[in-house]
DNA sequence: CGATTCTTTGAAAACAGTCAATCTGTGTGG
DNA sequence: CCACACAGATTGACTGTTTTCAAAGAATCG
């Protein structure tokens, strides 16, 4: 399992193999099963989590108790709640695996200690967090703009490689619209 | 107007004498009237700006010639078009003033060369990054569970200071509706 | 004052949500 | 292998919310 990270950081960054050893010694590993929890409301998100295998959502309930998505997360992709992560606090968030997943992860301090160490990996992190950013300001652009349907044309040019390995009900609940709603955008698309 | 950015520091980092100075030798000053833009869609955002004095938004024209507001700053905020300024692209924003205002700024190569001098000033300019990660987390999320009524609630919760500082069009194309929406929503609030 | 910007209002139309029922596909246990 | 349960998707009828368009009423500023 810790060879897919060895894989994407080395597409990615380069480092010596004393550092992936480095890194592998404080990695864990675990599999998940489809419709397992990670993280669940009110624990604390103490790990960063990286996607070898699978698919996950990070979701929060929303006041009428309807579980909103707030992101997916596949292959080569990290997972947390951010958040709880930096401030210790208790999460607001789930984390679910959508699919059989494998994940491997770092405690928080363990994984500190490692940004201290290899500084490109350090940069690596911070320029993902930079991109999640800008995909972040993107998304709040689309919500205050657009139509559901815009959203949803959206979302399938943006997550062209899972939209279609998602219930069209979390697609709908990451939209902020009904599945009913969404049902009907795709049956009867709006000719323009 | 310095004098404002140092009071902000120190507030919140502790600097040396040495250190304040470099960072004001790099800094440049700029007054902005009213309605004045710092950046136009299209140019690129090359600077970090603090706002000193006033109150400045960030917003982005949508597909039918809006104008969306991505987000509000003012006074001990800072304000740019974090994609643009990254990537080195042309911005997709505006930034505009909505009162006078006065802004420090740096562009971005001395911010940088700043940051690698003082740790304890890239550590801080992190946690905001990081904060900011948080902010707008919540506000997809509130944008995807929320009614526009409670929208506006939100919004004034989060902005004690600057909704009344604010015409109510600004705050519509904030939290994506209409104005005539939210002016309703004002004049008749669903009691609970 | 006059011009501009901002806010409000009304009526109609478009859009999205709710509720209830049905349909489909999948996987599990007997 | 079948029957059944279950998760997911769809549909219809209805309700509620938001937008649109047009007009008019405040407020602000030079």
């Amino acid at each position: 399992m810790f060879d897919n990270f060895e894989k994407y950081l080395s597409e990615r960054i380069t480092l010596t193999n004393g550092e992936f050893s480095l890194i592998q010694s404080f990695s864990k590993e675990k599999k998940i099963a489809k419709r397992e929890f990670i993280l669940r409301q009110g624990e604390i998100c103490g790990d960063a989590t990286f996607i070898a295998k699978g698919l996950l959502r990070l979701s929060r309930t929303d006041h009428k108790g309807n579980e909103r998505t707030l992101r997916f997360a596949t292959e080569n992709g990290w997972i947390s709640d951010r958040e709880s992560y930096l401030t210790g606090r208790p999460s607001n968030c789930n984390i679910e695996a959508i699919e059989n997943s494998e994940v491997l992860f770092w405690g928080k301090e363990d994984f500190r200690h490692l940004l201290g160490q290899i500084p490109v990996l350090k940069r690596f992190m911070k320029d993902l967090m930079e991109k999640s950013q800008v995909v972040n300001q993107n998304r709040i652009f689309t919500s205050i703009s657009s139509s559901a349907e815009e959203k949803y044309l959206q979302f399938i040019e943006n997550h062209p490689t899972i939209f279609n390995r998602l219930p069209l009900h979390m697609i709908a609940s990451y939209l902020g619209v009904t599945r009913e709603t969404l049902s009907r955008i795709r049956r009867y698309p709006v000719n323009k």
